[in-house]
DNA sequence: ACATGTGAACTGCTTCACAGCG
DNA sequence: CGCTGTGAAGCAGTTCACATGT
């Protein structure tokens, strides 16, 4: 497939959300420009972005909501069961794994790794807090595609590298470092202090 | 000033941190080429990025750490306190508020701000659970600049509404909705489900 | 008539390549 | 000579505008 990029990708999460709102209120049908509205970019955006994976609309009526939502799910590889792993038992790692939006977005967790001897075999709810020395068997056995590393900084990389040795696809990273990966290996991250420089950097160069 | 690309801006931030690193070991100077090198990107990127703000470098040495590290921290509105609060003692909100990286780069959370009675006056280490319904007045009181928001998706937006009409001058929302807000207030969104998809999106379209 | 789908034009970010200066 | 700073070139993402199909 040729390469999509990434704000289009995001693009299409958001149109997504607009969908399954909508569909939920039995809307059955809609436009680009109505999907252009809502996610706060241009009908021709919305188009353009979803051009890249076929046509789906119908010209002078628009999209099926259902099927719309449908086609975008499983463009985005939301159509199968995801497992996903937290690793580092902490705050944030805490937070995650009651986060019902893994859940709701089809997302299955079902353990969080930490090295404590104290957290080891505590229960949160539906999660268990495993011992982070089995994590390379239990990725080796298939039980996770996906890592989702809360960790301190100075740990992060050397998790990384160990969950990608054991076969991981995917690592969504919240610790505040740049990780290196191999490139078949998916990588996203979320760093709390860019975001915040971000708006201190907006705020301090208002520009409007 | 000159319009600043989003992208400049998050790998100033990657490179600030880089500095800081690299500052605490005692190295004196530094240049593009190592710049580049810990931030996956390349010499003449992080020169044209530093371009936009003036020239921190000397021809033929690179750049003194601690100057360029000082410089930065100054573009990104960092040579100040800024004083944040946390909407939302769920989950999320808990997490946040026992965040250790905002004090680190020098964000000052004093409160979370609930609506549930059961909530209200207790308080976790440095932070206390306040009423929702004092958020307008401490905020005109000047007591924040900044709001995080930690709600439920279909409260996020009232809320924001109230901040804004309030004073604040940026929010982070981490609630799952995309937010409207007048163009003078800053506005940066983490969204765990677009993270997700993006990472499954680019597991299941494989390229290499 | 109406809204999609899409080449073409445009805008803006990134990369190149070299002049400038320590 | 080495590395920065920067116009110019190249490329990618967005917007335009209209032909196309219902």
């Amino acid at each position: 497939m040729r390469r999509i990029a990434e704000s289009t990708v995001r693009r299409l999460s958001l149109y997504l959300s607009f969908l399954e709102e909508i569909e939920a209120r039995g809307v059955p049908t809609t436009s680009s420009e109505d999907l252009a509205r809502l996610g706060g970019t241009t009908s021709a955006q919305v188009r353009k972005d979803l051009s890249f994976f076929g046509s789906f609309g119908k010209r002078g009526l628009g999209y099926s909501v259902p099927e719309l939502s449908a086609r975008l799910r499983r463009i985005l590889g939301l159509g199968r069961q995801w497992r996903v792993c937290i690793i580092g038992a902490g705050k944030i790692g805490a937070a995650l794994a009651r986060y019902a939006g893994f859940t709701e977005r089809g997302f299955i967790v079902s353990a969080v790794y930490d090295s404590d001897p104290s957290k080891i075999g505590s229960r949160w709810g539906n999660v268990k807090v495993r011992d982070e020395a089995s994590l390379e068997r239990d990725i080796e056995a298939g039980d996770y595609q996906i890592a989702v590393l809360a960790v301190p900084a100075d740990s992060a990389q050397n998790l990384a590298d160990r969950v990608v040795r054991a076969g991981i696809k995917g690592i969504l990273n919240f610790a505040p470092v740049q990780l290196t990966v191999p490139n078949d290996v998916a990588l996203r991250a979320v760093n709390m202090a860019m975001e915040l420089e971000a708006l201190t950097f907006a705020i301090t160069n208002k520009v409007d």
